[in-house]
RNA sequence: GGCCCAUUCGUCUAUCGGUUAGGACGCCAGAUUUUCAUUCUGGAAAGAGGGGUUCGAUUCCCCUAUGGGCUACCA
């Protein structure tokens, strides 16, 4: 019988989410939903001294905006909980003791300090079996010393015994079989007496065991740990239940070097949160996907694609598309860069398909903190008539902004091209002509106007530029008959007095 | 320094030994348009280098180069 599986995301608390990770958590998420498996979220924060208020928070918010719900998590729960680390010292605790009492690992007592003079004395300084030896452990001080520096409350750690002369194979569903000799590893510290905290390495493994997680999908850093996890399964007795792995390539910088890192900031022109953040200590504020107007399916369609494609050529993919479409076979081995001028345009492909209503509920929330009453119904038109033109709704109000008050001023170079000597007067014929209708739809303005320009022998290009110019301000906009059938008659004639008022 | 991973147009990528090396974003040109956009059509643009293996390599192997990651009592 083929197991269902289970999948986890698995995050740090140390600040905002980086886009990255909500591309390793889109992943994870997929492959769950393709295999009906489900999706766990779990808060690494073993690291007391890293611990960032507010992040917790902030990783369920995004995942609520984005529309990627957890099957278990820290605020559902679930049968394999508690979900956070600091809550499952016991359990850590227990595992620890099995390693110590099976003799795959041992309790060490070099003082920080003693180790980094050890690296600064001798250039590639490992703690390893050509080191361990003599070094103040539990190897080399014995039982009765071991005991007694414990009993005395001496702050120790526990490191992994690595035995050298053994091949470690990770099996990677992207990259394949990746080879390690353990002679390279070092016995990593998986336990600190100072805070009673497991660290990554072996928290990791033991949730991941204890959760009953299938797969470990997360960004390509980790690979260079994972024959240590490996390990880890091993000597815990758990090698048969290993889970797959599966390490995702990295997203890079858009221009040059690096893998993007919380640090870029705003300084690259694109977000590298999903949401804003605020950090708590410097107050200093970081830009997100959400406020600077980015849709939720286009941020999920652009960060699917970054690293994985389907194969064919469609590139437009609901979430309900990309759950069935995707698979690790198709992801690639290499880092993806950033593409900004590719990300505006999903959202462009995604604003034209989002509601009418739905962008309007969104503008009319800018339109209130301008102090603009608009009924709903009349923005919606307006957002229909230029969403074709925008790639965020925050370009929505430069759109649109005459559609709710007359121009104040007039775009000086389209003056200079359009409003010639004649045009006052014929501005003024076009208002009577507007007036004398009855039917003041976009079809009916259009008849009339075009008559009356083709009887009198003038030029539709003059006309119908400073018509626009009257009424917008400037040489920009939809059709010029639909602005006129939704600003109405009466403001249309006025606007148009207006501007052989205003324009010299 | 050591270890690991990677390498096709500027960018994301297709190709699973034989192709005029395909698509998308961006860019350029043209068409449509009463404006600005949108849209449509066309165009320029790529296999890091060197060795092998093979009748034949972008594709398989090796070396070099380059890029990236890891190398904490961080995750």
């Amino acid at each position: 019988m083929q197991q269902k599986p289970r999948v986890r995301f698995a995050p740090s608390p140390t600040g905002p989410l980086h886009i990255g990770g909500v591309r390793t958590a889109l992943y994870n998420y997929l492959f769950a939903r393709q295999q009906g498996g489900a999706c766990i979220l779990r808060i690494e924060d073993t690291d007391s001294t890293r611990f960032v208020p507010g992040a917790e928070d902030y990783i369920q918010e995004t995942f609520d905006w984005l529309g990627l719900p957890f099957d278990e998590s820290p605020r559902l729960g679930g049968p394999y909980g508690p979900y956070k680390q600091s809550q499952r010292k016991e359990i850590y605790k227990e595992h620890v003791h099995r390693l110590l009492e099976n003799g795959t690992a041992y309790i060490a007592f070099d003082t920080p300090e003693e180790l980094e003079a050890q690296r600064t004395e001798k250039t590639n300084f490992q703690y390893d079996a050509s080191t361990r030896m003599g070094m103040r452990n539990s190897l080399t001080l014995g039982r009765e010393e071991t005991d007694r520096l414990i009993q005395a409350k001496t702050q120790y750690v526990v490191r992994i015994k690595i035995e050298p002369g053994h091949d470690i194979i990770v099996d990677d569903l992207i990259r394949g079989k990746v080879v390690i000799h353990s002679s390279v590893l070092d016995d990593k510290v998986i336990y600190k007496s100072a805070d009673e905290l497991p660290t990554y390495h072996l928290a990791n493994v033991v949730d991941d065991h204890l959760m009953e997680i299938t797969h470990v999908i997360r960004g390509e850093e980790w690979l260079p740990s994972a024959p240590l996890h490996v390990w880890l399964y091993q000597s815990l007795g758990w090698a048969e239940s290993m889970p797959q792995f599966a390490h995702l390539p990295l997203l890079l910088k858009p221009e040059g070097n690096g893998k993007l890192s919380k640090r870029d900031g705003d300084r690259l022109g694109f977000p590298v949160f999903p949401l804003e953040w605020r950090d708590p200590l410097s107050g200093e504020c970081s830009s997100g996907y959400r406020e600077s107007g980015y849709l939720p399916e286009a941020v999920i369609n652009f960060l699917a694609f970054l690293g994985w494609n389907p194969g064919t050529e469609q590139e437009l993919f609901s979430l309900e598309e990309l759950i069935t479409a995707f698979s690790f076979e198709r992801c690639s081995k290499s880092g993806a860069r950033f593409d900004l001028e590719k990300a505006k345009w999903f959202n462009h492909h995604y604003i034209l398909s989002t509601p009418d209503s739905v962008l309007a509920d969104i503008f009319m929330e800018e339109l209130r903190r301008k102090e603009i009453d608009a009924p709903g119904e009349y923005v919606t038109r307006v957002v229909a008539l230029v969403k074709e033109r925008i790639r965020f709704t925050y370009e929505l109000w430069d759109q649109t902004s005459y559609f709710f008050e007359a121009p104040v001023s007039y775009e000086e170079k389209t003056v200079r091209k359009r409003w010639k000597e004649e045009t006052p007067a014929q501005m003024k014929e076009l208002a009577s002509l507007l007036d004398a209708l009855d039917d003041f739809s976009a079809t009916s303005q259009e008849q009339s106007v075009m008559a009356w320009i083709e009887h009198n022998g003038y030029h539709t290009g003059n006309v119908m530029n400073a018509f626009r110019l009257a009424v917008v301000g400037a040489g920009k906009g939809p059709h010029m008959f639909q602005i006129t059938e939704l600003l109405g008659k009466k403001e249309t004639i006025s606007r148009l007095y207006q501007a052989v008022e205003s324009i010299a």
